[in-house]
DNA sequence: TCCCAATCCTAACGAATTGTAACACGCGGC
DNA sequence: GCCGCGTGTTACAATTCGTTAGGATTGGGA
């Protein structure tokens, strides 16, 4: 299959020109249109992924050709438009666009929200789930994370779930009743046994000192904070 | 089926009311949490449709729940935030959000773009009988795989059920009791050890190495996941 | 400083869950 | 009937992960 093919309806030739731009730079196949009459009429011969759709246009409603596309195509719909009333916002989503930007905007947003459109009307596509932290780097779909030399450890589903929530929250620190929500453990019992061995598991696996832990500190009587930078792909 | 079942995550009560309000009078039903912790343990429970998501969070940053959100559940995901910059719109969407709404917002605005999430789950990608994955190709009709080598594998009919379950949803995790009821298992019983059969035998035919299997993963306690990218033709 | 209670770490155990080989049953073709 | 195939069932092995228990660490007070 080839790449998404993403059409433009606008009667400024500098907008089309921007958003052409930034379309073909980002990937897209991209067709423009200055008036509806036009567009419709390549529509009998294509089929877009996407539509941009201006309101503003001098031969037709702009609205009207949004109604017709979302009852007659299979395409996403973005309105572009200068009106910003939440009113015209309202009834331009109403009618059956997917999303609605505001003039002015910025392409690389448009851009964007363009892939997002894409994204869920195939099935969505692979997302990477990977962060990278002093030397290591762990991808969550697959349990494993690699060392700096290269080494494999794959972790387990309780192990990725404290890890995540170390990553998602680095040098902040992480009290143990907020860890104990986060894993679901009910309120009460003796579950922060569990949470002290999950994490001392995990720190086996991390290679940590155990007397001086340069990862996974314990803050006494607090809960624990998770130092080192992080960075999620 | 139910009415649809939206969930606001927002550490402002006035601004969870006024979502709540706005949400229940269009129609949905709505649940409300101050705090990513509180959350994601709900998120165990149920499934919302769509998750509106502030970004400033006390207890996590929100673009974490949002990625976490984007890579393992089906819901649709609206990002409701303070932060204004182009950039922030980009990275947010990009993360896997399918819109940004910009505070102060208007519920009116909201809610239409609620729907209009709600919308394009319609659209499903109409299934053909090929799907090609990890350097195997599946042809569903004629029972039969190919390796990258050539190499014929013919599967089973309850096997071919489980590999299209797994085709259809990678990368998500498969609930032993999605799976259960996907299959055609009676409620209860001892049906769950004939999924692990199944599975089992699939993984043989798979040529998956049983201490390190690379495409179908064990949750334990949760249920399964596949690993690598599916194309249908 | 020394002592003690609270807190935390972790080896070891065991319950729950999952993997899979072996068996059993049903069904269609010969 | 007899054989082969598909598939559920059984039984036992392997894994995961919470629990227990005893030792180590921390921090406050004598």
């Amino acid at each position: 299959m080839s790449e998404p093919l993403v059409t433009i309806l606008d009667d400024e030739p500098q907008i089309r020109l921007m958003l052409s731009e930034a379309l073909t730079e980002a990937g897209f196949r991209t067709a423009a249109y200055s008036r509806a009459t036009e567009f419709e009429a390549a529509l009998r011969k294509t089929t877009p992924d996407v539509c941009l759709v201006d309101l503003g246009l001098p031969d037709r409603d702009g609205l009207a050709v949004v109604h017709r596309l979302a009852l007659e195509s299979g395409a996403s719909i973005i309105i572009i438009s200068g009106r910003a009333q939440v009113q015209d916002r309202v009834t331009g989503l109403e009618l059956g666009a997917d999303d609605y930007i505001i003039k002015p905007f910025d392409p690389a947003e448009v851009v964007a929200r363009v892939r997002a459109r894409l994204r869920d009307v195939r099935s969505r596509p692979a997302q990477s789930d990977t962060a990278r932290f002093e030397g290591w780097t762990a991808y969550f779909d697959r349990y494993v994370m690699v060392d700096e030399a290269g080494e494999e450890v794959s972790f387990s589903h309780a192990e990725g779930e404290v890890l995540r929530l170390f990553l998602d929250s680095p040098k902040r620190l992480i009290s143990r009743q907020q860890m104990q929500e986060a894993l679901g453990g009910a309120a009460g019992e003796s579950f922060d046994r569990a949470m002290d061995v999950r994490i001392s598991r995990l720190r086996t696996k991390l290679k940590e000192d155990p007397k001086n832990p340069r990862l996974i500190k314990t803050i006494y009587g607090a809960g624990y904070i998770f130092l080192g930078d992080v960075k999620w792909d």
